[in-house]
DNA sequence: CTGAAAGCGCTTACAG
DNA sequence: CTGAAAGCGCTTACAG
């Protein structure tokens, strides 16, 4: 009487590939063979396996498939901060398509610390994750650009590598950054500040970048006096925009490095009793749902985080399934993101009314 | 010459514990021993087993692991909607609190669409994960009353099965709401609308007759055409609040089922052109992070999501590692939530600028 | 088209 | 305290 362990723990033991094989009288590599859709079996015999699977209800044992096929059909996904809209609204999608493809996820939140990223990235490789999904990965980072030379299967999205290692979808930063702080410039501002994410995101950086560009485009001065470091924080930022809201001459507007800190500098600016946009504009990246809610209303750059999370997702997948595909010629997609012009930039008087009032 | 599968695909192979013991010149059994810091072995041997782990640069192979020893250190997470940040926050704090304790989490949405959650069950058991956590159980569910009766390690948090099978940590819904209720009414209101979750959810029974319970208590009626579908999603619950609002005699205060839905009545309400909380009282139900923002400031009941989170990653963890103390009785925990008064119910005429001031 | 056999990389009684 | 052996539940060349 051989006991399985399965047996020992709970009362009945779920049935296995070798109680299918015994039940429909075929070898267990027939019943593999029906199991996984291969094409030469007799269609008699492929009837009888599905109908003792069916007889006993058996489901196959993920963990045993990974470890014969070496495929767990599982990725890792590490976000900085599910608290951060931006990585819960990617998170989602990239959990549906992979769904769609039979994927699953297990999720890791780094917290913004570059070191619990890489804790997440051995416990996954000690879990044989297929490939592994970066939405915060540092500018600089010895760690994963050896990871992604070795030909382990990676896919960043959001951030790059400073190197331009690996595969990627980013957004066009400098670009959304130009586009923004050239509409505030356009609507008279001259005085603007800029809250800056932490240094080791490329984020942070093309977005500073950026900002840069539009004001030396306009012929208006940089003053170092008005850029801040935000840290892509809640925390941080509120000090970083008080601090800016707090200087004789303060800026007649702030360019947030992205959307959740443009949330923080609204907050400081309620608080402080200024209003937006009369006496500050304030405008964001990113275009998180709710910063299109009545009582937000911010000016943005978005458009691009579907897109983003549905690729890196799509082609992650890609790369898993066909690696050599890869190896000469990396996947890197630069989107191209809209300006979404509401009412924290001062440019509407009130907010349009069509779309609820047509659906009254 | 063996080639190991993995030697095929990439490059090189990762040693596995086989190399390991060949390295130390033990058996596999012992090097097991040491990675699994079991008692007696020799502290020599112990040191020789963890210098060759060194020198190959070994990692444990966790599907190998998981298969001999039944168990995968991977706990299931299904919630309605990851865009909802109710479930946002509470996935981070779960997460957290697994990886704390060696458990990785495969994170699952279904779109509060009860067949898609039976879905993830299947491929979540078929992943052998060592328990499930559901964040959004229908209070009539036979296939989870089935999983949860069978032993299957479950724990359900927010929402319960009617039966009051299995683990569970919820809040006390209906004494949320009659909290929020009473709340209005003491302001005096009396013309109150109410935004119900979906039937087949606890919390939207719960909350729907607490509301009922605070209007009787009060000597109010309760009109039938003041309550209205929302669904816990967005989209309905904007159709709801508008046809609340659009009526004539239209409510002086809406109770939102939960916050998400609340943040849609502010939406429709500013649309409308009705201000709030002078011309409509808006109250919601969960304490979600963005209801503390200054634009919204949004009167709920809350300071229990990362409490009931946390406890149901713990309480999970407790009954996988040791189910046969949870067989007879039930983890079964109610948590008593805090009324949160901010502006949208119009008991404060200016918000406080207490801790902003302080902080400068 | 199908089966026998080896193997994936671990753990775990069972002896000693 | 340690090793030999069996086993976890699958897949996959290799024959036929």
């Amino acid at each position: 009487m051989l006991t399985k362990k399965r047996r020992q723990r709970h009362g009945q033991a779920s049935p296995t590939l070798t109680d299918v094989a015994r039940h429909a009288g075929v070898s267990r590599a027939t019943v593999s063979r029906v199991l996984n859709d291969y094409p030469h079996v007799r269609p008699a015999v492929r009837q009888a396996v599905l109908a003792a699977k069916k007889a006993l209800g058996y489901e196959v044992n993920y963990v045993a498939k990974s470890l014969a096929s070496g495929k767990t059909k599982t990725i890792g996904l590490i976000v900085a901060d599910l608290l951060n809209p931006f990585y819960a609204e990617t998170a989602k999608v990239i959990i549906e398509v992979a769904r769609g493809r039979g994927y699953n996820v297990i999720l890791c939140n780094s917290d913004y610390v570059p070191g619990l990223q890489m804790e997440h990235v051995d416990l996954l490789r000690q879990r044989q994750v297929d490939g592994i999904i970066f939405g915060s990965v540092s500018y600089d980072d010895p760690d994963v650009e050896k990871l992604v030379t070795s030909g382990y299967p990676c896919m960043l999205y959001n951030r790059r590598l400073r190197s331009g290692l690996g595969h990627y979808v980013v957004v066009d930063n400098a670009y959304a950054t130009r586009e923004v702080t050239q509409h505030l410039i356009a609507l008279g501002h001259r005085r603007i500040g800029f809250i800056a994410g932490p240094q080791e995101a490329s984020t942070a950086q093309e977005r500073l970048a950026g900002f840069n560009q539009a004001m030396e485009q306009a012929g208006l001065p940089v003053e170092p006096a008005l850029i801040r470091q935000g840290y892509y924080k809640h925390e941080s930022a509120l000090r970083a925009a008080e601090s800016l809201l707090r200087v004789s001459g303060r800026p007649t507007a702030i360019v947030a490095g992205n959307d959740q800190m443009a949330l923080s500098v609204l907050q400081i600016a309620g608080e402080l009793g200024i209003e937006v946009p009369q006496m500050l504009a304030v405008v964001g990246i990113d275009g998180v749902d709710i910063g299109a809610h009545y009582n937000i209303q911010l000016t943005t750059v978005g458009h691009y985080k579907q897109e983003m999370a549905a690729l890196a997702a799509t082609w992650m997948i890609e790369i898993i399934q066909a690696p050599e595909r890869f190896a000469r010629q990396a996947f890197q997609h630069i989107i191209r993101p809209t300006l979404i012009i509401r009412r924290t930039c001062g440019a509407i008087a009130r907010p349009a009314l069509q779309r609820r009032t047509q659906a009254s």
